[in-house]
DNA sequence: TTTTTAGTTTAAAATTAATTATACAAATTA
DNA sequence: TAATTTGTATAATTAATTTTAAACTAAAAA
C-alpha cells in the first residue's frame, strides 16, 4: 500500500518547507534552505544529483547551494565509499548551526563598525582640542561619544559572541536534556 | 572657515555609511540603513523632509523606511511643539535594537517550525503504531525523532530570547559601564 | 469654502538578486 | 589516448525587490 509512503513524504514536505522558510527568516533564500531540509531529513548522504530532483532545480544551482551550506558549515562533504560522486549530510545540530550563524553575523558588524571608528576619531578629537569654532567642537565631542556608545555596544556584543561560541552560554541557559 | 565643517560631515559621512552597511548584514536595506544612520547623528528630531535630503531619497522612501523603523522600534515619531510636520528620532542605544532584533527573529522561527511540527506529529505517531510495513514504521520512528530534536532546540532560542527580552542577560554578560 | 501642505498608497520603472543553460576543466574509465 | 562523467564558472535569463513619480487622502490655513 503506497499511500503510507506518500504520507511520509507529505509530512517530509511540511516540515522541509518550514525549515526552509525558518532559514529565509535568517536570510538565507529559499532554494537554499529547501536543500538543507532534504538533507535534514536524508537517511543517508546524498549527491548533487539526488538533491535536485529531491528539490527539482538545475545542478548548478544544488551546487552554488551547497557551497554556501558548505561555507556556514551547515553542510558537509563526506566521500561513500566506491562512489564517485561526491556525497552530503547535514549538520543536524541546529543549536550549532544558530551559533554559528549569530556569531558570524555579529563578528561582521564588529569588524565593519570598528574600522570606522578608528578611522574618524582621530579627526574628532582633534577638532576638539584645536578648533575655535565652539559648535564645530560641540559637535565633534558629542559624534565621539556617539561613536563610544557604539564601541561599547561592540564590546558587549563580542563578548556575546564569544559566550556562545565557547559554550559557556549553556551553562547559563542549559540544553533540554534528552529522554 | 568651512572646511572643519566639512571634516565633521565627511566622519559622520563614514560613520553612517558603516551603520547602514552593518544593518544590512541582519537584513535591512541600505536605504532604511542610512535613514537610520542620519538619525542617530542627528542632533535634534528630523522632519522627512529634512531627512529626504541628507539621504538623497524620494519623500515615499523615506516614509516608507521610516515605517519600517518605527516596526522594530529602532525609531520614533515625536511631536515639535508649533510644528505641523511629523519628526522623528533615533533609538540610540544599539544594545536594545539588537535585542528587539534577535527576540523577533527567534519567535517567528518558533512560530514557523512549532506549526509544522505539531501539523505532523500525530500523523507521524500513528504511522509507527498502527502501520505493518517495517520500513514505513522506521523511517515514521526516525523522522519523529529528528522533530522532537528541532523542538528542544526551539525550547532553547525560546529561553534564550526570554533571558535576553528581560535582561537577565545582562547578569551573566554585563555592559561596560559608562566612565 | 478653497487652497495649501503633509504623508501615504499605488503602479510603473529601475535595480538587484537568483536561477538556469551552456560551456568548461578536472578527474575517471575504457 | 579518447570518451565519459562530475562539478563548477560564466553569461544570459528570469524573478524579486527596491525605488520613485504621480495620484490621492486627510488635515490645516487662508
Amino acid at each position: 500500500m503506497s499511500s503510507e509512503w506518500d504520507k511520509l513524504e507529505e509530512t517530509r514536505d511540511v516540515m522541509e518547507s518550514a525549515i526552509a522558510q525558518s532559514m529565509v527568516i535568517y536570510g538565507v533564500t529559499p532554494s537554499v534552505g529547501r536543500i538543507y531540509g532534504v538533507l535534514y531529513f536524508a537517511g543517508e548522504p546524498m549527491s548533487i544529483d539526488e538533491i535536485k530532483v529531491q528539490v527539482a532545480m538545475s545542478k548548478a544551482s544544488v551546487s552554488n547551494g551547497l557551497r554556501e551550506l558548505q561555507e556556514t558549515e551547515m553542510v558537509t562533504k563526506v566521500w561513500k565509499k566506491g562512489e564517485r560522486k561526491d556525497h552530503f549530510i547535514a549538520e543536524k545540530d541546529f543549536l550549532r548551526n544558530f551559533i554559528n550563524y549569530f556569531v558570524k553575523k555579529i563578528r561582521q558588524e564588529r569588524n565593519l563598525l570598528m574600522k570606522a571608528a578608528e578611522q574618524t576619531k582621530p579627526a574628532l578629537q582633534e577638532m576638539t582640542e584645536t578648533t575655535d569654532d565652539e559648535t564645530v567642537r560641540e559637535t565633534a565631542r558629542r559624534d565621539l561619544e556617539l561613536i563610544q556608545e557604539a564601541q561599547d555596544y561592540l564590546d558587549w556584543t563580542t563578548r556575546f559572541a564569544n559566550t556562545l561560541e565557547s559554550r559557556e552560554m549553556l551553562e547559563y541557559i542549559p540544553p533540554t536534556k534528552k529522554k
